[in-house]
DNA sequence: TCTGGGGTCCTAGGACCC
DNA sequence: TCTGGGGTCCTAGGACCC
């Protein structure tokens, strides 16, 4: 599609986990409810309800804090299984509106075309997203996805921001640099040292200057960012690069068969999902987390791909034979799979001693 | 009872090849 | 004796996102 006849409209369900939970529950606005993992086993929020963030509450907060903050919330362990349905139901309901990039369960990009920037075209996605699910979604569009996504944010929840064409450096210019897709809480301080907080403040600065600071990719993005200019495209399928599964203990552990016995569950977990994607690993990896939260991981190639938990339990517990240092007590393990490649490609390949 | 789990992308440095 | 660079692959770590 020609560069001036994009349209893309971001919607993002709000507060979603903790959405579906009061719709199940038959729970109003009005109940504070905190959807993650318990606190006595060190759980995080994955989602707050907009009655529970007025007390302070967020995602990734640790539970135990946010049950202070909030006494009375409702807690709810997450259920995934039903919330990717509802998920299933959401991007069904958008990809009526045009091809559809899924960024995550709750969010996604639609291209809509240049007459789709317009608040009736708003309006109507959130109408059918609410008739279909029950859930309502905050809406952005703009000319390109980088614009939608921050206008998707500006006004929350079940908000509606249009960007006309055109107006896109003007919308961004007050706006704190962080709104900006890839600039976190590091990102920011650094910008900060330079005087930098708002998109305005962020155009002052020369190309060479973010280059030299921030590297060759993240200086030319951080540029063109801050003029409203994106021109990646709306891509509707991806290839999975990675899978992992990883565990935090509810207590440290120094303990070895209940360690190794959790690579050997993580390794199943992982190679089952390999077959279900259908794809094999080329590098087993393993991550350890310490007590005092400092993060090692190693990997090891392998020889032949494999989707084997056998094979990949037994290479990440070589690492961890090499790799941990047993005088120090083990928060988190992790086994992940990367370098993926399709079974079938693989299995094509002609055996080297045929012919 | 501080700090989850699943991902993506980028960078730097070393190995290796030409 | 002194001492190239470009390109690619791989690993480890870090920033970031939801």
């Amino acid at each position: 599609m020609d560069v001036d006849d994009r349209g893309v409209l971001c919607a993002d369900v709000d507060a979603m986990f903790a959405s579906i939970e009061a719709i199940e529950r038959g729970l109003g606005p009005e109940v504070p409810i905190l959807v993650g993992g318990a606190p006595e086993e060190r759980g995080v929020v994955s989602t707050a309800s907009y009655a529970a963030r007025r007390f302070g509450c967020h995602s990734a907060m640790p539970m135990a804090q946010a049950l202070r903050l909030c006494p009375q919330a409702l807690r709810f362990p997450p259920r995934h299984a039903l919330y990717a349905e509802y998920s299933r139901r959401v991007m069904s309901a958008l990809a009526a509106f045009g091809p559809l990039e899924q960024m995550s369960i709750d969010e996604a990009f639609v291209e809509v075309g240049r007459s789709g920037i317009s608040e009736a075209l708003g309006r109507a996605v959130k109408e059918i997203v609410r008739q279909e699910t029950g859930l309502t979604v905050s809406v952005g569009i703009a000319r390109n996805k980088l614009v939608s996504k921050v206008a998707s944010d500006v006004q929350k929840p079940d908000g509606l921001t249009v960007v006309p064409v055109g107006q896109e450096a003007a919308f961004l210019a007050p706006l704190s640099v962080d709104r900006l897709e890839g600039v976190g809480p590091k990102t920011r301080a650094r910008l900060a040292d330079f005087g930098v907080h708002t998109c305005a403040d962020l155009v002052r600065l020369p190309l060479e200057t973010l280059v030299a600071t921030f590297g060759r990719a993240v200086g030319q993005s951080l540029y063109d960012h801050a003029r409203g200019c994106d021109d990646s495209p709306v891509v509707t399928h991806h290839n999975l690069k990675q899978i992992s599964q990883e565990t935090t203990f509810a207590r440290d552990l120094l303990d070895r068969p209940r360690l190794w016995a959790t690579v050997r569950a993580l390794s199943n977990g992982v190679a089952r999902r390999l077959q279900a994607h259908g794809v094999l690993a080329r590098t087993v990896t393993l991550k350890l987390r310490y007590a005092d939260f400092q993060l090692v991981s190693r990997s090891a190639s392998l020889v032949a791909p494999t989707d084997d938990p056998s094979v990949i339990a037994n290479t990440a517990a070589a690492l961890m034979r090499v790799n941990w240092d047993r005088r120090r007590a083990i928060r988190l393990i992790g086994v992940g799979a990367t370098r993926l490649v399709p079974a079938e490609s693989w299995l094509q390949l002609p055996l080297p001693l045929d012919g």
